[in-house]
DNA sequence: GAGGGGATTCCCCTGTCGGA
DNA sequence: TCCGACAGGGGAATCCCCTC
């Protein structure tokens, strides 16, 4: 694909004094194309310069495309040196190959989870099948099968609602509520905690991702899709991000997305620095004015909990068990943020 | 008015071509 | 072999139209 020079003159070459400039700026800019305004700003000056002498006027195109080829041979270079790193180009790629890879260390993630944040559970109800938050362990006893259970008083409910649950099997972690930026950490195949909306109530319940319909975020957040089969009536049902709670598992993908983006802003070190800092902002369940649901402002700290290994991911039971023994009596959390069945 | 869906535009990345 | 130019593909942002 040979291109003619622009002008139908010699071959175009950018004089070393130019280049010299053009590579400071994409040092100072850390690799990063500069925009537009200083392409043109550069274009301009090297048109002037004494050594075009106005002769050949420099196009901003061809400052770009200097940029472009630049940058481009750079990285080249920089994946062919050997153990030099393992920052490739193709790092805008890497969500998509979340999947599968194997999580971070899981001491790193069990450093976050008990560092000085309470952490929080939800509760399966006998009566409905949904999946309610827990306001406190009220009791506990052991049954001879080896099975402990937990009296629990589930948030935003009183003392004539609670409930015996086993705890290995209705009580885990408490799932979390998606934001925008995360909907990428939500895979098909995934356990996930999805609202449904019935005609006299709506409910949390365990659902399954079938699939995923990326779709371009707006000034709106997500605007993603997903397909999602639950678990209890295996009904399905197309539902968007905001009704969807992703359980803590997945919490190491989000890091490795955040590591990610780290690397493409800056360095390897800011990588790190991401991926040890994940800090979830204070979420919500999804509000649904029209459902009788009251939702309040969720504790951060839950969120806190790093989720363990993907093999645990999808599987409730292989999750994380409360010391009933110690939360019986200190057990309190936090007014959370309950969700009221209708 | 809010939300969903699609079209358009811009930017970036990757790869290739031809001239020097 | 190096360097500049550009095609093709994909992602993101924005806008517009439609439906409820």
């Amino acid at each position: 694909m040979g291109r003619p020079p622009l002008g139908g003159g010699p071959v175009f070459r950018f004089t070393p004094s130019e280049v010299m400039e053009m590579e400071a700026c994409l040092q100072v800019s850390n690799n990063v194309i500069p925009d537009r305004g200083l392409i043109s700003s550069l274009a301009e000056k090297f048109s002037a310069s004494a050594e075009r002498s106005g002769k050949v006027v420099v196009q901003p195109k061809q400052v770009w495309n200097w940029f472009q080829n630049r940058r481009y041979a750079q990285r080249a270079k920089v994946v062919k040196a050997p153990g030099k790193l393992n920052v490739t180009p193709a790092a805008r790629d890497e969500p998509i190959q979340i999947r599968n890879v194997a999580s971070p260390a899981p001491s790193a993630q069990a450093k976050n989870s008990l560092d000085g944040n309470q952490m929080e559970f939800e509760a399966k109800s006998a009566r409905d099948g949904a999946w309610y938050d827990v306001a406190q362990f009220i009791s506990h006893r052991m049954f001879e099968t080896g099975d402990p259970e937990v009296l629990v008083r589930f948030s935003g409910f009183g003392i004539e609602e609670d409930e015996w649950v086993n705890v290995r099997k209705c009580v885990r972690q408490r799932s979390l509520p998606c934001e925008a930026s995360e909907c990428v950490v939500v895979l098909p195949g995934d356990l996930i905690l999805c609202f449904q909306e019935g005609k006299e109530q709506a409910l949390y319940f365990d659902a399954h991702v079938l699939d995923a319909q990326r779709r371009r975020h707006d000034a709106r957040g997500c605007r993603c899709r997903f397909l999602v089969r639950y678990d209890h009536d295996q009904s399905e049902e197309i539902v968007p991000l905001r009704k969807v709670c992703r359980r803590p598992e997945t919490e190491y993908r989000l890091r490795i997305l955040q590591a990610t983006k780290a690397h493409q802003a800056s360095s390897p070190e800011a990588a790190a620095a991401a991926a040890s800092q994940a800090q979830p902002q204070k979420l919500q369940r999804p509000t649904e004015a029209d459902s009788a649901e009251a939702t309040a402002p969720r504790d951060a700290a839950a969120a806190e909990e790093a989720g363990g290994p993907p093999a645990a991911a999808g599987d409730s039971n292989a999750e994380p068990v409360p010391d009933v023994e110690h939360l019986g009596g200190s057990g309190e959390i936090p007014p959370a943020a309950k969700t009221v069945a209708e």
